[in-house]
RNA sequence: GGGCUGGUAGAUCAGUUGGAAGAUCGUCUCGCUUGCACCGAGAAGGCCUCGGGUUCAAGUCCCGACCAGUCCA
């Protein structure tokens, strides 16, 4: 299926790249010697293709372009490409809800997949522009430990994405030739670039099994902007024409802003104010010209080949006269800034789209942003509120991304809490450290990965720790390195979906879903349209809701004459409703059938699934702003919903949700339900309507309980909040840092659920013959008398074993100057030992065995004086074999058993004889 | 999504091949000393997270649940 570039550069000629614009303007056609890419120039005897390493490095630096900021360079292309028949949309939210193979949202065609590519559903706009901002923090493009040493990469960047749809269809967009004069356009006139400055280097461009020709732009020794043309795919391993012809631009706004500044990084262009702020806090000021000749130099470092950049920046030291070393100092505390304030950018951008920081998915990479923060702040000894620095970083992104500075508080909270988790980790960390420093001065390799994985404590840390009690611990150079090829890598199994039943229909079919226009209605009547393998009937319309959006299928009877079916599954297949059915069926198509849904389990379902939408809102009230759906299901049994939240969420809590959602229901709102155009409703309501993660279609099923809830949501809901009846919670649980999981009955199910607790409550206190109200009271009561009583009879049992064993009241045997007392006494195994050990005590030489029946099993305990040399185990285990089991000790106590309970007369007599041979002979 | 680690006194943690639950700090009492980590003597404080299983015997071994921490995609 994947044929490799340079197959694929033999499909594309000259005339493939050959643009309009070109021809017009009369670019030439060369070939880099370089990099040996073809480019096209307007300067026939150019040297190279102007790629940054080509050109040996950025030559933008210092040179000051049109000067546009941040949110100058976004008005700048919103206003350009609207003047040129673009619609520009809303950005969608950086965390990529409707995409359930990405945490976040990456590239701004990401906005667009699946569904619109697929050609399911038509773009809002076309051609149209996006200002989308995005999240890369590792992978191919840079790793995390770079952002700060190259002076262009970013965690969180604009992808202004420019778009154009064409397919059958869609018959209002573009192509190359408009692509390009576009582009010139834009950057000859609003970024002031003379025509001769600008080069465009030919390339393939592939990704997602799709494939096209692609032509950046490059000028001053920076790629500009990728024109990017998708127009192949595969289709059985042959190169068909994609149905769907896209044209995907993502311009680098951040990039462009810092070239029409030429500031010496991207990161001073983007928000000067936090860079600043950090560099006045510490009195730091980068020796400017070195950096300016640092960052033209940087843009050589080969970050896409290489992850450890150390070697690179090796030789870059050199260029620049210095050793490693002292560019580390130089250049240090600078970069640590800027990684600094680009990670508290990408956490308020992320955070006020409803991301936390976790241990699992998308919210690791967070914490691992936040604790970068923390520890870089800690290796340059930098001085600065992190709560100023992300205040300053909200009001950057705020201008253009107004929803930021409305999650102000969000930030603050979720940042403030997840440092405090830090500090308890380094804490116990330190402390595990420690302790096996008292123990060892020498760690091996194994014991670093293990603090490392297990504990979070980095290598560094316990060199750190080490060296205040001036031990030295190796770490190895390439740790990191070396960890990954310790663990061979664990082949990350990816839980593919769903399993789809996979049946095969005639044609697609459009089942009109009645279900929608009363809910509350149970019979209807349709006509057959086709049977598959007397197992699978379609029909014209049905009230059988489909599994789907977490809501379990209907269930019930299809008749047809005076014969009856059950429906036992129903799925959704494109836009067909496929009802699966128990029996042998052989209706024809074109048969009239009436279907009966079981109604009463359809209305447990539906109080179910309002439910979930009215206690989505409560705990949003509850606990705060930060909360999303993370997940939800709806059966007959019960319903649960996952939100998204930073801890656990206490009993007290709970009840306080379950207070405010069944005032909703006692309030009776009224629940409206509307098919809305998708662009209609996300422009009136916001993203915030996809809680349940996106619908595919062009229209959207809208579900909104008045004044308090609006979701885009395809299930079954009632149409007052009264009728769910009664709303309980049952519990929360915490599945993963970041995400609870909160257990919802409603209606009958509650109340049975009530009822049985009552019947708990009534039973245990009926046990304790009190009222249930002063349960908790009693059974405190007897749980501290319980414990007093144990000891109680704990000590008692000592005296009385002093007492009983006192020299004066027990017979031994004496052999030779061996003391033995042999007897069978009563009590558990501890106290056998206490009586055993007071009895052995008074004597220079003794010994004892003791036999008890104890809950129909007999407990054989043996105890010596320690001057006495016999083998008291053997002896134990010789006598317990008797008994039907086994035993054994060690030093002067052995203990032992067995089942059969009537052997203590033959185990006495057994002890005396072994004893006798033990000091005997 | 895939792993890994841990849960024992109020706190921080020991606990050997399964065989009598421990230390340090803190608390309390007494003594000494007027003091901001003083010293001495003593005491209280444990459903060893929970539920199963194996065993004569489980804090310890096996299975499951819950809680917490952590690493990687």
């Amino acid at each position: 299926m994947s044929i490799s570039k340079e197959e694929l550069k033999k499909r594309f000629k000259k005339e493939d790249y050959e643009v309009k614009l070109f021809k017009e303007m009369g670019f030439i056609r060369k070939l880099c010697p370089s990099c040996g890419h073809n480019y096209w120039t307007l300067i026939p005897d150019k040297e190279n293709c102007g790629d940054t390493r080509c050109a040996g490095g950025y030559q933008f630096l210092g040179k000051k372009g049109k000067n546009l900021d941040f949110d100058a360079t976004l008005n700048s292309l919103t206003d350009y490409f609207v003047k040129n028949d673009h619609t520009a949309i809303k950005d969608y939210p950086v965390v990529a809800r409707w995409r359930p193979d990405m945490d976040f949202t990456i590239a701004s065609i990401a906005d667009f997949q699946p569904w619109v590519l697929e050609g399911i559903i038509d773009p809002p706009a076309n051609p149209l522009v996006v200002p989308q901002m995005c999240i890369r923090t590792g992978g191919e493009f840079s790793d995390i430990d770079n952002i700060g040493k190259t002076a262009r990469h970013l965690t969180s960047f604009v992808m202004f994405g420019q778009h154009s749809f064409n397919s059958k269809t869609l018959t209002d967009g573009y192509w190359m030739d408009k692509c390009l004069e576009l582009n010139f356009k834009y950057l000859t006139g609003e970024l002031g670039l003379k025509p001769e400055e600008i080069t465009y280097v030919e390339g393939i461009w592939s990704g997602g099994g799709n494939f096209g020709p692609n032509l950046e732009a490059m000028a001053y020794g920076t790629e500009l902007v990728n024109n990017v043309f998708i127009a192949y795919g595969f289709d059985n391993g042959a190169v068909k024409k994609l149905d769907m012809q896209v044209i995907d631009v993502g311009w680098g706004l951040e990039r462009v802003s810092w070239f029409s500044q030429g500031t010496p990084t991207i990161y001073e262009a983007i928000f000067p104010k936090a860079v600043e702020y950090l560099q006045k806090e510490n009195g730091y000021k980068a020796d400017h010209k070195l950096l300016v000749e640092y960052a033209r130099l940087s843009g050589l470092l080969a970050v896409e080949e290489v992850k450890d950049l150390r070697e690179e920046r090796k030789k870059l030291a050199k260029q620049l006269g210095l050793s490693f070393e002292q560019m580390l100092e130089e250049l240090g505390p600078q970069e640590a800034i800027y990684a600094i304030t680009d990670h508290a950018r990408t956490l308020s951008m992320t955070i006020a789209d409803g991301a936390i920081p976790s241990n699992v998915g998308g919210g690791y990479n967070l914490r691992v942003l936040l604790r970068r923060i923390i520890s870089l702040k800690e290796l340059y000894s930098l001085e600065f509120s992190l709560t100023k620095l992300f205040d300053l970083q909200i009001d950057h992104l705020s201008t253009s991304y107004p929803r930021v500075k409305e999650h102000m508080d969000d930030i603050h909270k979720i940042i403030d809490i997840e440092v405090k988790r830090y500090e308890e980790t380094k804490k116990t960390g330190r402390n595990i450290v420690n302790q096996l420093l008292q123990k060892k001065t020498e760690f091996s390799f194994k014991t670093l990965v293990d603090l490392y994985q297990n504990n979070g404590i980095n290598p560094l840390m316990v060199k750190e720790l080490a060296r205040e009690r001036e031990i030295d611990v190796e770490v190895p150079d390439d740790f990191y390195i070396k960890m990954e090829v310790y663990f061979a890598k664990q082949a990350a199994k990816r839980k593919d979906g769903k399993e789809e039943i996979d049946i095969k229909l005639e044609k697609e079919y459009t089942t009109y879903p009645l279900f929608y226009d009363d809910v509350y209605q149970t019979e209807f009547e349709s006509k057959v349209l086709e049977n598959v393998n007397n197992k699978y009937l379609i029909l014209e319309k049905t009230l059988f809701y489909p599994m789907g959006g977490g809501q379990i299928y209907d269930t019930g009877l299809l008749v047809y004459g005076n014969q009856e079916f059950h429906v036992i599954n129903v799925f959704k297949k494109g836009s067909t409703i496929v009802h699966e059915i128990k029996e042998d069926c052989d209706i024809k198509a074109g048969s009239a059938v009436k279907g009966i849904i079981d109604g009463k389990r359809r209305m447990t379902i539906m109080r179910h699934h309002t439910a979930v939408h009215v206690v989505n809102n409560a705990a949003r009230k509850v606990l705060g702003e930060h909360i999303w759906q993370a997940g939800a299901e709806k059966t007959e049994e019960k319903a649960r919903l996952d939100v998204t939240h930073y801890k656990s969420i206490s009993f007290e809590e709970l009840q306080q949700i379950e207070l405010k959602a069944n005032r909703v229901v006692l309030e009776n709102r009224t629940i409206d339900k509307e098919d809305k155009d998708r662009d209609e409703a996300e422009k009136e309501y916001g993203f915030q309507i996809y809680q349940g993660g996106v619908v595919p279609g062009k229209s959207l099923h809208i579900v909104s309980i008045s004044d308090w809830d609006i979701e885009a949501c395809g299930g079954t809901h009632l149409d007052k909040t009264g009728d769910v009846g009664f709303i309980k919670l049952v519990s929360s649980e915490r599945i993963q840092d970041g995400v609870v999981r909160i257990e919802i009955l409603a209606g009958e199910t509650a109340l049975k659920y009530i009822q049985k607790q009552d019947t708990i409550l009534h039973d245990s206190a009926s046990i304790l013959s009190v009222e249930p109200k002063i349960l908790p009271k009693t059974a405190q009561r007897f749980f501290k008398e319980w414990k007093e009583q144990k000891k109680t009879i704990e000590s008692l049992n000592k005296k009385i074993a002093e007492l009983q064993y006192a020299p004066s009241k027990i017979e031994p045997e004496k052999i030779k100057d061996t003391f033995a007392i042999l007897m069978e006494t009563s009590g558990n195994q501890k106290e056998l030992i206490f009586q055993a050990s007071e009895a052995v005590k008074s004597y220079e030489k003794g010994v004892c065995i003791l036999v008890s029946t104890f809950e129909n099993k007999l407990i054989i305990v043996g105890t010596k004086s320690p001057a006495l040399d016999i083998n008291i185990s053997e002896i134990i285990r010789e006598l317990s074999e008797i008994a039907g089991g086994s035993g054994g000790g060690k030093g002067n106590l052995a203990i032992g058993g067995g089942p059969l309970t009537d052997t203590i007369p033959s185990i006495l007599e057994k002890a005396k004889e072994l004893i006798k041979t033990e000091i005997e002979g």
